[in-house]
RNA sequence: GCCCGGGUAGCUCAGGGGUAGAGCAGCCGCCUUGUAAGCGGCCGGUCGGGGGUUCGAAUCCCUUCCCGGGCUCCA
C-alpha cells in the first residue's frame, strides 16, 4: 500500500482511489477548510487529484505564494466566466495571477470601460455563491481544437501544446484551455476587487490585435483585501506627481512639452542638494568633473554607432548649412572626445570623467510618466577610462561610492542585477577572452563586498557585462537605480587611445556608470521614499519661523537671520493667517522644524521647536537650536 | 505609437443641449492670536485648442494637444 510523507515527517498509509482532499481531512478539518490545492513531489495538483501513488505531500492554503496564485488565477476564471456571460461571444486569451491578482485578456464582443466593473464583479460573486465545482479534464488536441474553432487565440496556443497533456477546467457552462491547478469550486474563492481596464497586444506586440486586460485583485480574506487596498491608497499618497504639486517642487506644460518637467525654487533646491551630494562623493573618489554642452554633431553619433541603433530615441537633426546638430542623448561619445583631446600616457589612467548633463530623448508619448520617464533628463554620469588591469579596481571603487550613496538614502535593501552575456546568440561583439575576464572581475569585485547579487544571462549590453542595483523603497517596491557597465567596444570605435609601458597604443576599457541614474527619476522615487518628507539635510525649506503676534516680527526676523547666516534654509511665516493655521499649512509643507516664537521665546532668546510629525515641543535656545540642525545636515542624518 | 478613460477658476472637484458652480488658495477689511483651518467681503473661467451639428454646445460629433491607466509576470 502506497503512503505519503507529511512535511512533518509523519507517513500516512493511502488507501486505493484516496484522493488529496481525502488526505487534508485526515490532517486536520480546519487544514481541509483552508485547503486550496495540494503539493505532490513537489507539483501542485488539484484536491480532487487521486494521490495513491504516494510520495511528499502538502496541503497548500491561501497564506502560502502557490497558494495565493492558484487563489487568484481560480478567480481570473470566475471573472472571464463573468465576462462571457455578460458579453456573449466574447473570446478569451490568456489569464495568469500576477503579483498581488491577476488579468485576463479578452477580445471583447462590445466594449467594457471602467463603470462595467462593478457589475461584472457583480456577477462573479454570483458565480461564487453558485459554488459550482471546478473539474479538471484531459482533452486530446483535436477535440480541443474543436472547442476553440472560433477562438483564433487559444487556437495559437494550442498549437504549441503537446498532444496528452492538454487538459480543460470546466466550472459550470464555463470551461478554460487550463494548466491549473485550481480551486475545487467557484465558492473557495476569496476576496476579490476588480481594478481597472487596459488595452493590452495580443502577445504584447504592437503589430497584433489589441485586446481588452481587465485587473483585478484576490486575497483569501476580505482583511487581507482590504489591507492590500489600504496599501494602494498609502501609495497613491506618496505619488510624486501629487507631492511635488503639494510641495511645489515641479511642473509640466504643454507650452513646453510633454516630458519636459520645470522645477519651481524648491524642486530647483532638491536637485541642487542632491547633486552636489553626488558631486562631493565622487570628488571624494577621485573622479573630475566634466561639461560637454547640450548639443553634438550628428557626425559624432554616426561615429559612435548611435545613430545607427538609438535613432528612434534621438530628437531629430537642427540643420545648420551643411552640419547637422543632435540634442545630446547621451555623454559616452562626448567624454571620448574629451579623452581624445589630450595625449594619455598609461600613467594618466584611470581617467574619471563625471557630468550631470542633462540629456534629450525622444520617449514615446505613451511612455511619458510624471518624473520617472521624461524626455529631458539629468543623468549622474560618470565614464572611467583604464586599462583592463585596473577593472577591477575601478569597478569597487564605483561601488564603493553607489553603496554610499544608497546607504545615505536609506536604501538599504538592495542586491545587484549581474547582466551577462547569453553565448548562445550572437550579439555580443568582442573577443571571448576579455569578456571572459570582465565578468570574472565583476563577478569577484561584487563577492569582495557581499553585495547579493543575481546573475542575468544574456542580458548584458552589446558592450559589455553590466551590475545593475535593484533597490527596495519604504512601500517595498523595486526600483532600478544605479548602474555599472564595462565597455569594450566604443572607445575603439572612437579612437580612444593611450600610449603603454611598451610604447605602443592601447584602447582603453571603458566603464560608464550612474550613481542616481537621473536626478529628474531618482527625485520622483526619493519623494515616494520619504511621502515628501525629506530628511533635514535634504529639505529646500528647514524651518520656518511662526511669530505668535506680530509684535514678535522683529524677534522672528532675528532668528531667521541668525539661523540663515549659519547657511540654514529658514523663512519667517509673516502672512496675515493665524498662528494655527500657520502651524497647519507649513506642517502640510512638511518642514521639518517649526519654530514657535512669542513673548517667552523673545525675552528668553529661545525657540520653542515642533519637530515635523511631533505635537511636543521643546523651548530651545537659539544657539542649541542652530548647532543641532547643523549637525544633522552635517551628517545626512 | 496603440487601446481605454480624462481635461471646467491657481488647486480639489460638481454640473452632461437652455443665464458656468462649490470649497480651498488669492485680494481687501476686521481680529493680534501659544501649537493643524478666526470672521466678513471681493476678484477670479473663450469649460485644453480648432472645426462641425443645433434656434441654442461645457454638454453631441470630428480633429488636435496634454494628462492618467495599460501594452507577455505567457494555456
Amino acid at each position: 500500500m502506497a503512503s505519503v510523507k507529511l512535511p512533518d515527517g509523519r507517513q500516512l498509509e493511502i488507501e486505493p482511489a484516496e484522493r488529496a482532499r481525502d488526505v487534508a481531512e485526515r490532517i486536520g478539518k480546519r487544514l481541509a477548510r483552508d485547503a486550496i490545492v495540494a503539493k505532490l513531489d513537489g507539483n501542485l495538483i488539484d484536491l480532487d487529484a487521486p494521490v495513491d501513488g504516494g510520495g511528499e505531500f502538502e496541503v497548500v492554503t491561501g497564506d502560502s505564494a502557490e497558494g495565493l496564485e492558484v487563489l487568484r488565477h481560480s478567480t481570473a476564471h470566475a471573472m472571464a466566466q463573468a465576462i462571457l456571460e455578460l458579453y456573449p461571444g466574447s473570446k478569451l486569451t490568456i489569464g495568469p495571477p500576477i503579483e498581488d491578482g491577476f488579468f485576463y485578456d479578452i477580445e471583447v464582443a462590445g466594449r467594457i470601460t471602467d463603470d462595467d466593473l462593478p457589475r461584472i464583479e457583480e456577477r462573479m460573486r454570483e458565480i461564487s455563491a453558485r459554488d459550482l465545482p471546478i473539474e479538471r479534464e484531459a482533452v486530446s488536441k483535436a477535440e480541443v481544437l474543436r472547442l476553440y474553432e472560433d477562438n483564433p487565440y487559444k487556437l495559437e496556443i494550442i498549437s504549441d501544446l503537446e498532444d496528452g497533456e492538454i487538459t480543460l477546467y470546466r466550472q459550470g457552462d464555463f470551461f478554460d484551455l487550463c494548466r491549473g491547478p485550481h480551486v475545487p469550486s467557484t465558492g473557495r474563492l476569496g476576496a476579490f476587487k476588480l481594478q481597472n481596464i487596459a488595452g493590452a497586444y495580443w502577445r504584447g506586440d504592437e503589430k497584433n490585435k489589441m485586446l481588452t486586460r481587465v485587473y483585478g485583485t484576490a486575497w483569501p480574506t476580505e482583511k487581507q483585501l482590504k489591507a492590500y487596498l489600504r496599501h494602494l491608497e498609502e501609495v497613491k499618497a506618496r505619488d510624486h506627481r501629487k507631492i511635488g504639486k503639494d510641495l511645489d517642487l515641479f511642473t509640466f506644460s504643454p507650452d513646453i512639452g510633454a516630458g519636459i518637467p520645470l522645477f519651481l525654487p524648491k524642486g530647483e533646491m532638491l536637485r541642487h542638494l542632491m547633486e552636489d551630494y553626488v558631486r562631493e562623493v565622487q570628488t571624494r573618489h577621485g573622479y573630475d568633473h566634466v561639461w560637454t554642452g547640450h548639443l553634438a554633431n550628428e557626425q559624432l553619433y554616426v561615429k559612435s554607432g548611435h545613430i545607427e541603433h538609438y535613432r528612434d530615441d534621438m530628437y531629430p537633426a537642427m540643420v545648420d548649412g551643411e552640419t547637422r546638430y543632435r540634442l545630446k542623448p547621451m555623454n559616452c561619445p562626448s567624454h571620448m572626445t574629451l579623452f581624445n583631446s589630450q595625449a594619455h600616457s598609461y600613467r594618466d589612467l584611470p581617467l574619471r570623467y563625471a557630468e550631470f548633463a542633462t540629456l534629450y530623448r525622444y520617449e514615446k508619448s505613451g511612455q511619458l510618466s510624471g518624473l520617472t520617464r521624461v524626455r529631458s533628463l539629468t543623468q549622474d554620469d560618470a565614464h572611467v577610462f583604464c586599462t583592463e588591469a585596473q577593472v577591477q579596481e575601478e569597478f569597487s571603487r564605483a561601488l564603493k561610492i553607489v553603496r554610499e550613496v544608497l546607504d545615505t538614502y536609506g536604501f538599504d535593501d538592495y542586491y545587484v542585477r549581474l547582466s551577462l552575456r547569453d553565448q548562445e546568440t550572437g550579439k555580443y561583439v568582442a573577443d571571448d577572452e576579455k569578456w571572459t575576464r570582465a565578468e570574472g572581475a565583476l563577478t569577484e569585485a561584487l563577492d569582495a563586498t557581499g553585495i547579493p547579487y543575481r546573475p542575468a544571462a544574456g542580458e548584458a549590453a552589446f558592450y559589455g557585462p553590466k551590475a545593475d542595483f535593484m533597490a527596495k523603497d519604504v512601500l517595498g517596491r523595486e526600483w532600478q537605480l544605479s548602474t555599472i557597465q564595462v565597455d569594450f567596444i566604443q572607445p575603439a570605435r572612437l579612437g580612444c587611445e593611450y600610449v603603454g609601458e611598451d610604447g605602443q597604443g592601447h584602447t582603453p576599457v571603458l566603464l560608464h556608470r550612474a550613481v542616481t541614474g537621473t536626478t529628474e527619476r531618482f527625485m520622483g522615487v526619493l519623494i515616494e521614499h520619504y511621502g515628501g518628507a525629506f530628511p533635514v539635510w535634504l529639505s529646500p525649506l528647514q524651518a520656518v519661523v511662526v511669530p505668535v503676534a506680530d509684535r514678535h516680527l522683529d524677534y522672528a526676523r532675528r532668528v531667521q537671520e541668525t539661523l540663515a547666516a549659519a547657511g540654514i534654509r529658514v523663512e519667517v511665516d509673516d502672512s496675515q493667517n493665524s498662528m494655527q493655521k500657520k502651524i497647519r499649512e507649513n506642517a502640510r509643507q512638511k518642514v521639518p522644524y517649526l519654530l514657535i516664537v512669542g513673548d517667552a521665546e523673545a525675552e528668553a532668546g529661545t525657540v520653542n521647536v515642533r519637530r515635523r510629525g511631533e505635537r511636543e515641543q521643546e523651548e530651545t535656545p537659539l544657539e542649541d537650536f542652530r548647532a543641532r540642525v547643523l549637525e544633522e545636515v552635517g551628517s545626512r542624518r
